[in-house]
DNA sequence: ACTAAGATTTGAACATGTTCAGAAATGCGC
DNA sequence: GCGCATTTCTGAACATGTTCAAATCTTAGT
């Protein structure tokens, strides 16, 4: 449970001054951010914006990116907490990993658009943003726990066990990218695609379940843990 | 077939002035990419190099990216060619698929840095870049094209063959990503990978021509094609 | 050969992310 | 309250992608 690290874009009531500038730079960006766009936000905006000089922004934030990517830490932790709070009341699998998939996209429905710069730095495994890279490694970690979550109390078979969360991190990855591209009146088709998704997901577990099957199901399985070997995939894409 | 639309980067004899200048541009730029990086060349170092002044580059290239996107598509030209070219002796499936796969890698392996700044607009719906959007829709069809070409002569199910392009095309998508990231020697992993993947991919093929199981495949197939349905996704994403 | 229209090329100017040397403010030990 | 170390803030300077008005070159028509 190492998500309380993440560092906490909110207000308290000890805060010092400098975390009241640091805020007051980071909401004022979002605000800008949320209105005209990342790329039509320049750094100039935001520090006029905010009342101060270009290098005060500097001084709490490396970089324009790095704003955008506390937000999303701020988020991965808003979610995190939600699932833990709404986790209990759920029985089935199905209504736990529904629950946990929608809340994750209703957190970022009012920013969707933000999300692309969370994307944009995918192609470029030295960058710190990018999904798959070293950099954000924690980061993915957090979201994995996260939603597995989900999974407690569950049983599976060995390999379905392994895959499992990594699956469900790439579907929950694929939703999100979807979401960007959802133009439908309040995103309905997202919401949509996760409960198919989700429902597909849980035939094929019952499948995967039927002993009658097996002889069909775990030379499939097995391949599938074989090309996660081949590429060292290991929750993490870019490990040595 | 509309593959011949493609602007080829390439000297032809009977070359206007214009156009040599452009390859030159095109030529010294991609030089330079490899050599130092797409972002660590600059457009000034582009155009003295070719020695010309700045302007002239962008008289033939609207922007940096432009020139990296015009290499991306002669290289989907190379590479439905090549295909073309090497079909003819393979017998099986399996054979086509994976020399349709293998070459596109190989085509891509020496500039396989420079693959992250096609990924790099993913996320940005409206960017004529973005390998999901609009702007790349042609190029998209194309290479599902290039790739449907292994599957000639067939017989699928219809659900099957209403997938599995589209599939493949993800599958090819995903193959670049890994390449991008893979560190190993010779991109030896991408490759396993590769045939790993596509003997998956024979596997499920051959579950679900299993008349025994339809009971349980017809299903799941039914809920994919539903996903699909739900998610307006018809070998391009940003559909209206 | 001459000229006007169009194509090509030039380089200064602009916008914006980022850096940095120094100024100002803060807080701590006495 | 004083002096000094540390933190915070300032704004000029820099690098680089892009734009554009003007200069130059090319070509077709005569």
């Amino acid at each position: 449970m190492f998500i309380t690290e993440i560092r906490q874009e909110e207000a308290g009531p000890d805060e010092t001054k400098a975390e009241r500038t640091r805020r007051k730079v980071y909401e004022t960006a979002m605000a800008l951010f949320r209105e005209q766009g990342f790329d039509q936000t320049t750094m100039r905006d935001i520090s006029r914006q905010a009342g101060m000089a270009l290098g005060a922004a500097y001084y709490y934030f490396p970089s324009k990116e790095a704003i955008i990517a506390s937000y999303y830490e701020a988020t991965q932790y808003r979610h995190h907490a939600y699932v833990v709070e709404h986790l209990p009341g759920l029985k089935t699998l199905q209504e736990r990993l529904k629950m946990v998939f929608r809340s994750k996209v209703e957190l970022l429905q009012r920013d969707r658009l933000l999300l692309g710069t969370i994307f944009r730095y995918t192609g470029d495994p030295k960058h710190p943003l990018s999904l798959l890279g070293e950099g954000t490694r924690d980061l993915q970690q957090q979201t994995v726990e996260t939603i597995g979550l989900a999974l407690r109390g569950e049983r599976f078979s060995r390999e379905v066990a392994e895959l499992l969360p990594m699956a469900l991190w790439s579907l929950h990855m694929g939703m999100l990218l979807y979401l960007l591209y959802d133009e439908s009146d309040e995103q309905k088709r997202t919401y949509a695609l996760i409960d198919q998704s989700l429902a597909l997901t849980l035939q094929v577990l019952s499948v995967a379940r039927q002993p009658l099957l097996s002889p069909v199901i775990t030379p499939i399985l097995r391949q599938v843990s074989g090309i996660l070997d081949a590429a060292q995939i290991n929750l993490t894409l870019s490990e040595k």
